[in-house]
DNA sequence: TGCGCTCATCGTAGAATTGCGATAGGATTC
DNA sequence: GAATCCTATCGCAATTCTACGATGAGCGCA
């Protein structure tokens, strides 16, 4: 439970539902691929993290691998720095975080909170 | 019906890996849609859960929302009972929660736990 | 300077996704 | 049976995704 009241989104707006659902999408989509999954496990689990070491580690192409990782960089959950030749990339933790609250703050659900009578009620029932 | 993709890539690791990332991946994409995570706190959040009352919620046509619907049904997320001449859609409360807990197998590694060091770093260090 | 290494990007092809209208199926009601 | 309502599916077009090889850009070193 470190689901606080409010949390802020990705860019620091406060969380509305269209922003919830946003947030929420995009970085499912950025998992939404079992390669890419498994680039933020290796990442995870090595301090070290190039580029070099995720494409023997994957059955992909360089390029496709550097793919991939252009879309985790996209979402945010996945950041790169230049050291010399090569590039260290690692996962950001906070927005992984924030990922897992995002899931959470659908969780509550699951006991059939008050809390899930969301705005979306008022535009159904006017 | 569709021959079920069944990636042949993303081998040679622990059949629990695996599993963990393509159960994860395919859970992520199902969400990966603004109007997926929109219908799935819809559903979260009202108890009657007719495919109209969706249609009436979001701003797509019915066939539209159909798919999205069957895509989410594929994922095992949500599920559809026959009632009448009617269907009834609910989440699939114990789907939604494993989701919840593969996300959260991820977040260990927040913390740099030695949890993190997966059969991975075999395939790197013999 | 020139070479080699590392990674990003381009171009391409095939597959998948997204959205819609039109239509078919199934159940209820008259 | 006929009419009606609700939902799934089909067909289509536009877009995006995925994967690859080839090429280019940037850095370090001889």
């Amino acid at each position: 439970m470190r689901t606080p009241p409010k949390q802020p989104s990705l860019d620091g707006t406060p969380l509305d539902d269209a922003g919830f659902e946003r947030d929420l999408a995009r970085l499912a989509k950025a998992l939404g691929h079992p390669a890419r999954v498994r680039i933020v496990r290796f990442l995870l689990s090595r301090d070290t993290c190039m580029c070099g070491d995720i494409v023997e580690h994957l059955p992909l192409a360089q390029s496709t691998v550097s793919q991939h990782l252009k879309v985790l960089k996209d979402s945010g959950l996945v950041q790169g720095t230049i050291a010399g030749p090569r590039v260290c990339y690692c996962v950001d933790r906070e927005v992984l975080g924030r990922f897992g609250d995002l899931v959470d703050r659908l969780q509550p659900c699951l006991e059939r909170a008050p809390d899930c009578r969301t705005p979306l009620d008022q535009e159904e029932e006017p």
